[in-house]
RNA sequence: GGCCCGUUCGUCUAGCGGUUAGGACACCGCCCUCUCAAGGCGGAGAUCACGGGUUCGAAUCCCGUACGGGCUACCA
């Protein structure tokens, strides 16, 4: 039987980091397995389910490749894919359980349940349902509904139902005794499915053989299964996943800085690297592999070294790791990713680039070497693209230092008509500090913030040679004025 | 309150009865060096939450306790 799984997001915001890691999950045991990966929007809230969020939602899940078989977009012989489009079938779900006596009409009204919650509490122990409406005659419910009174349908759990037990494929044999769940919801006053009988008329409409979500639904699981027994279906395998948190151990909120994916991509993370943090964010390879391509991770992804316990998401590590997806990217292909960057700050335009691609395929593994994320490419370029001025702090620990304007000087006279190249101009510089008796240090400096205006940049030799001989002299003379003495 | 889940260096993890408890990030030195990175070498860092068992032997198995988390809605 090959394997089906879905990603089943609420489009109340846009794709969290946690909600990736469950996707990539996902993705990587069907993509293991040759199976199904299905994505599946629950927009039943229709106060914060949003058009907005679903196409947020779609296109963090193109930009970390996470490509699915049925789903918005891409269609499927199980759909739709949207919870409000499937109406008429927890409709006819909720029948086929009237009929076959696993549902029941509860009259109860809000404040009643309230109060009998209180009370079951208070006497130390079971708050759920008490059950009052069980025990309603048949004819009499029936009578009472056909006269229009208001009522939710509920679950009738079976009295001879033993204990729950389900083989969790992360956390093991779980046991949840029967009277620990209670007759809940299936249907609101309003006609609406809950979320737990609406996600198992889901599931099981689309085959899906494992259910693989956070861990906030074991508690539902049971609830689940009892729905999949009422309907005569076959109950899946679940796989429950811990949660992440924030550095300082609580669920992860806007408190923590970025917690969507769009928000990781806009601070300048590959998705290589997101993916590469969350699959190991939870799951390991064999305890050593810390760098890992999707290739590899769809080769190798099982369900059995996915660990139990809640992780802290921690963004040194990846940006650690970004670096070094950054590192490994071929000129070709940082030139590819860095013009949007140099385009949206204003730098160049497409054309401009296309137009300069040789000199742009000089200039990236010069970044590339030097960066952990894809914003730090605009400061540390900008002085290539536009005018500079030194900052004083700059200033002050070079230019005004001795020296340097002789350094500055010596170094107009040696560039004046050597040939162009970072080779030419080194040979030439190598011999200022010496002519000077001045550290190299004190040279190069000075010429860095001459020139990039900044105490860090790229290399300066190559620098220079991608700045021009002009503007790398004009800018020499006017940082003349700038120096001591 | 009830039910359920979790607990190995600061962080992510390996470990699945016998290891000097391994790796990665971060951290600290040294080397390289025109700055910053990268890289190389080395270092510090975990009484495996705690307490009982079982066993010749436990981070690994069992039972408690503590702490953390989830669910307990006519939210998802």
């Amino acid at each position: 039987m090959t394997v089906r799984v879905r990603f089943a997001p609420s489009p109340t915001g846009h794709l969290h980091i946690g909600g990736a890691r469950t996707a990539i999950y996902n993705w990587a045991f069907a993509r293991n397995l040759g199976g199904t990966f299905v994505l599946r929007i629950e927009d039943t809230d229709p106060e914060r389910s949003t058009q907005e969020n679903t196409d947020a939602i779609v296109r963090a899940m193109e930009f970390l490749g996470l490509d699915y078989d049925e789903g918005p977009g891409v269609g499927g012989d199980y759909g739709p894919y949207f919870q409000t489009q499937r109406f008429d079938r927890y409709a006819e779900g909720l029948e086929e359980l009237k009929a076959s006596g696993h549902a029941y009409p509860c009259f109860c009204s809000a404040e009643e349940l309230a109060a009998k919650r209180d009370t079951g509490r208070a006497k130390g122990g079971f708050a759920g349902y008490d059950r009052t409406c069980r025990s309603v005659d048949a004819e009499n419910a029936a009578a009472r509904v056909a006269a229009g009174e208001p009522h939710v349908w509920r679950l009738k759990v079976p009295e001879d139902r033993g204990d729950i037990v389900f083989d969790d494929a992360v956390r093991g044999e779980t046991v949840f005794s029967a009277d620990s769940v209670d007759d809940f919801v299936l249907a609101r006053t309003d006609g609406s499915p809950t979320y737990n009988f609406a996600v198992v008329m889901d599931d099981a409409d689309m085959l899906i053989t494992h259910v693989i979500r956070g861990d906030d639904h074991l508690s539902n699981t049971p609830k689940q299964m009892l729905v999949f027994e009422a309907l005569d279906l076959p109950v899946p395998t679940f796989a429950h996943l811990s949660m992440i948190w924030g550095a300082d151990g609580k669920r992860l909120s806007k408190r923590h800085g970025a917690t969507s994916v769009e928000a990781y991509r806009d601070l300048g993370y590959l998705p290589e690297a997101i993916m590469n943090y969350l699959a190991l964010l939870g799951w390991s390879l064999d305890g050593e592999t810390t760098i890992i391509d999707a290739e590899t991770l769809k080769a190798n992804f099982s369900l059995d070294r996915i660990s139990k316990n809640a992780a802290i998401f921690d963004v040194e590590k990846l940006e650690w790791m970004n670096g070094v997806y950054i590192r490994e990217l071929s000129a070709e292909q940082f030139l590819v990713r860095m013009v949007p960057w140099l385009e949206a700050a204003g730098l160049t335009t497409v054309e401009e680039a296309e137009a300069r691609s040789e000199w742009l395929l000089r200039l990236a593994p010069l970044v590339s070497e030097r960066i952990k994320r894809m914003d730090e490419i605009v400061p540390m370029v900008a002085f290539l693209f536009r005018d500079v001025t030194p900052s004083e702090a700059a200033v002050a620990k070079t230019l005004a230092k001795d020296g340097a304007r002789a350094a500055l000087v010596a170094a107009s006279a040696a560039l004046a008509d050597v040939d162009w190249d970072a080779a030419s101009i080194e040979a030439v510089l190598r011999e200022v500090p010496a002519q000077l008796e001045l550290k190299p240090k004190v040279v190069f400096q000075a010429i860095r913030v001459a020139v990039t205006g900044e105490l860090v940049s790229p290399p300066i030799f190559e620098s220079l040679e991608l700045l021009g001989r002009e503007t790398t002299l004009a800018r020499l003379a006017d940082a003349g004025a700038l120096c001591g003495e």
